[in-house]
DNA sequence: ATAGAAATATTGTTGAACAATATTGACATT
DNA sequence: AATGTCAATATTGTTCAACAATATTTCTAT
């Protein structure tokens, strides 16, 4: 299951590897990436590692200041601001005009089972990664490439907001509901309800975060 | 006015002079970046150059073959469907939740202007520009700049395909009225009406290039 | 304790090197 | 003439070592 990329450039696969310690929050918000530390670390050339740091820092992972070197992002209030505008009009403008038949739905109706079973178990991150599915299943209902590539970054970053957060299951655990409502109402084609529906949805876990966030800095 | 990026890291600068390159036409699409020449041309090291195109691949404007080399990206039909996709997702949800008084109206209002001196120049250059600013103001709408970000890259994607079209008034000029409208209904805070518009305006441009993709490849 | 200067470390960029892979061209076979 | 094979050549993939330019740290004098 580990796709390691064989065959990729060496510069995509270190991105990736990078990637997933940034999500996974095993590297902090501000810290500096030394390339020479990474490039020991990871066994490549500076060069490639470069690379992969470029890429990164496209995908607003990762800050590159001159002369000074890479930084994790740190989240701020104006950037969580900014990704949950662009998840309303993404993922609204998905539902809005979604076709009852898609076969995206299905995927959606999945996941919305898979996180009622792990809340049942209690299993908090379980409950998170099938949020996640959820909502890229609904940018799935778009058929477009460039958005699914694009929710993709978007949601990393959001990730690395996350980590900021101690308390996941107050997180995601009380959307599993509103998710379901949100199927079914694609289901039964009620696609402008379904949007409606994710806008108040958003607009809670906004500001959930923003909460979330505030507190994290006055401890800080 | 030519911001040539002073400060910036050399590969950032590498790529904005590499994509002036590819959206001006001066570059074919299919046609094959060899790593020596270009390095020599932009008297750069090839690792330098390699970050760049790294950058350029990422925005979908050139591709990457393993161990044969960047090509610069070919439009197709299905590459101008997602793009259009993608443009009806952002233009119309930008419009639909316009605020009558921002900013940004006043610059659609400005483009609008400056496409009709442009016509009646019959500056069909100016007219494809100031049709550009348009829609990048109404982007502008939704305050985001992962949005903004995003349409530059999309927006960067279908200059490239405007590349294999020969006939920029027939292209650009009969858009111009339309504009007007939507910028219209924009002021009168009719935001409903102006997205409905804006549809039809991206479905019909669409249309027509496809239109012109057809009969583009059925010369070649 | 602080300002400034010297010493050190880090990034920015280059050029050369070499392995791995792709393309070309010559040659033989049908 | 068309096709297949194999060596010769060119290109990409990656590393390494070097050095200039810029930051950071350490030291020193006041």
């Amino acid at each position: 299951m580990t796709d390691d990329g064989e065959g990729l450039p060496l510069a995509d696969r270190l991105a990736r590897r990078i990637r997933t310690l940034l999500i996974s929050g095993e590297l902090s918000p501000g810290q500096r990436l030394s390339e020479a530390a990474f490039s020991d670390r990871f066994d490549v050339s500076r060069n490639s590692l470069r690379e992969a740091f470029r890429l990164l820092t496209k995908d607003g992972l990762l800050r590159h200041e001159a002369n000074r070197g890479v930084f994790v992002a740190v989240p701020s209030m104006a950037s969580i601001i900014d990704i949950y505008r662009v998840r309303r009009m993404l993922e609204c403008g998905s539902l809005r005009q979604a076709w009852q038949q898609h076969p995206a739905i299905r995927a959606m109706r999945a996941a919305v089972e898979m996180a009622r079973e792990r809340r049942a178990e209690g299993d908090w991150i379980g409950v998170g990664s099938a949020n996640m599915m959820f909502h890229t299943a609904v940018i799935d209902l778009s058929d477009s490439a460039r958005l699914n590539e694009f929710y993709e970054r978007i949601s990393a970053e959001l990730r690395l907001c996350f980590g900021l957060l101690n308390d996941p299951e107050h997180l995601h655990s009380p959307f599993v509901d509103m998710n379901d409502a949100i199927t079914t109402l694609v289901e039964t084609n009620r696609p402008q309800e379904a949007a409606a529906q994710m806008e108040t949805y958003l607009n809670l876990a906004e500001r959930t975060m923003l909460k979330a966030l505030e507190r994290a800095s006055e401890l800080a």
